[in-house]
DNA sequence: AAACCGGGGGC
DNA sequence: GCCCCAGGTTT
């Protein structure tokens, strides 16, 4: 089996043009993971350098506090990964990197994992969407999670690690795209069970967005912004939500940033 | 297992 | 209009 062509293929169209690529510091790393979570690579582009030139450290950030934080990341959407990720930096300025990157608020298997192989050079699968779906189409079915880093480990091979991540995660997001992939294109079309979608393989769904709560905490949150607002201008039940979440703060009769 | 978060881009 | 995004947490 010609397992190099993935080493070969991520070699001449892997994105090497990516900033946080550039780094194996782990601070860098996990910023740039935690502003990937559902949101895409342009738009993290645009965004990354200001962020982290603002807060090179987990020092910086804990200490700038979640106010600012929450302010710098802007309309990246799903706020709370900001507060989560100034929860994680008070920690990490205080305690040190814990065993368990899991144990940060926000950093679950996959972002632990990503961690580990990108900034410490480690061989640790991380399955997050692009790779699930390679490796699901090139097997043929439906994984569960450690099956699917097993089979990461079994399709990357000869590539560990680091390297292994990226090529996967750049075949997924390239030749082997959601919709419409482009098999003459793509390494494993030699050896891929559907060289196409599986079926059903897309599960999830989401409700829609106009007139929903989530638009309503997003317009309150975007006001909050601005600077302190008087409560009864905002959506009572869109704050407190923003409150529950460390997104907003209370006092009296006006409402800010945390 | 499914819902929730919340903003945008692609087609 | 629908689908998707380098997920994690909560129910």
């Amino acid at each position: 089996m010609a397992t190099t062509e993935l080493a070969s293929w991520y070699s001449a169209h892997g994105r090497h043009d990516l900033p946080w690529r550039e780094t194996r510091e782990r601070w860098f790393v996990l910023v740039s993971e935690v502003m990937l979570h559902q949101t895409q690579v342009p738009r993290v582009l645009a965004a990354w350098p200001d962020f982290i030139g603002r807060f090179p450290t987990p020092e910086a950030m804990a200490d700038a506090g979640p106010g600012a934080v929450i302010e710098a990341w802007g309309r990246l959407g799903y706020p709370r990964r900001a507060r989560r990720l100034w929860e994680s930096a008070v920690r990490i300025a205080a305690l040190g990197w814990p065993d368990d990157l899991t144990e940060l608020p926000g950093v679950g298997r996959y972002t632990a994992q990503a961690v580990l192989s990108q900034a410490d050079g480690q061989d640790a699968p991380a399955v997050e969407v692009n790779v699930r779906r390679v490796v699901e189409r090139v097997t043929g079915r439906r994984l569960a999670d450690r099956e699917a880093e097993a089979a990461m480990v079994e399709i990357g091979a000869p590539l560990i690690g680091r390297d292994r991540l990226l090529a996967l995660m750049d075949v997924g997001a390239g030749p082997c795209r959601p919709r419409e992939p482009r098999c003459q294109e793509c390494p494993f079309t030699s050896r891929c069970a559907t060289r196409g979608p599986l079926e059903l393989e897309t599960k999830s769904r989401q409700a829609p967005f106009e007139g929903s709560f989530r638009q309503r905490r997003g317009e309150v949150l975007a006001r909050l912004r601005a600077g302190p607002t008087p409560i009864a201008l905002l959506d009572a039940r869109a704050l407190r939500s923003l409150v529950t979440d460390g997104l907003a703060a209370i006092d009296d009769t006006t409402a800010r940033l945390p």
